[in-house]
DNA sequence: CCTCCAATGGAAAATTGTTTTCCGAAGCGA
DNA sequence: TCGCTTCGGAAAACAATTTTCCATTGGAGG
């Protein structure tokens, strides 16, 4: 039981095996999936399991403001962080994996950019593209098929 | 002529009107445009202008580094930014408008990442969500529709 | 100036990620 | 248990983007 799913019972919506399942993998997936992802991932544990389920589920939970959308990685589809705490991704533009980055200092961008702007914020999205060490090394091997 | 048609020339690609147009529309503009929006903006210019057309020359631009996108801004749709020096987009989720913001201390949060991640990194997104200025004071109103 | 060939723009069809609709099947309070 | 509401799932609907196909165009070479 994680916070997204104590999110979804306070909100006083159904804990039925397939949000469970769903916010199982968005607690613990350091991959960030998308729809697709998470579908294929259940669709062994939950064979009639369909993805208009997922992007319904995943829609409720990112309405509650659980989960952020990260934007496509390259790969054409929407990735999903269940990590709220600001933070930075990064994308490997040639295996498409999303990895979370810290770095303290963006949390004094975030206040000079909110004090200068006038904007009132209400979330970020940090993302640099490049190069996974992996990647890096592995010439043009390892390319990753989305799962 | 500015610095994309010059790009479309150097790269062997001719230098048709449309191009060009799209070029400038795409260098003027600070609304960071959607496909779409370059579409209808050049509608009355050339009344036979397809779509396809806006998304084959975006493709060869952004294939060719010249302009970057930069993700979705609410709306559904993909938004170009021609402004390659690192800066950060500010979104409204109210009215969807798109601007720049300047932040040196990014080159330092950049400097960072790149040292301590092992990534290579092509490119950034910073894009910060909320209400502008604007949006704040005018209540509910002031949609504006994405041209 | 004319010819030929590769590049181009446009219309329409195809793809694909996402959302909506509809309906039978639970879940839950009374 | 009864009845009302919420759910999940299948399929249809949508919408943004990409591809296909073909007539046209621009330009190099003759």
């Amino acid at each position: 039981m994680n916070r997204l799913t104590i999110g979804l019972k306070q909100a006083g919506l159904r804990l039925t095996p397939q949000r469970v399942a769903i916010c199982k993998i968005l607690a613990e997936s350091k991959d960030h999936p998308t729809a697709m992802m998470i579908y294929h991932q259940l669709l062994p544990q939950f064979p009639t399991l369909s993805l208009a389920t997922v992007y319904k589920t995943l829609h409720v939970l990112k309405s509650m403001g659980l989960v952020q959308t990260l934007g496509d990685a390259g790969d054409g589809a929407e990735h999903f962080d269940a990590d709220l705490t600001p933070h930075i991704n990064l994308v490997c533009t040639k295996c498409h994996r999303v990895v979370d980055f810290d770095e303290s200092l963006i949390y004094t961008v975030q206040q000079a950019v909110e004090q200068r702007s006038g904007y009132e914020i209400q979330g970020a999205r940090i993302v640099y593209y490049g190069l996974c060490p992996e990647c890096r090394v592995n010439g043009s091997l390892s390319q990753r098929e989305s799962a």
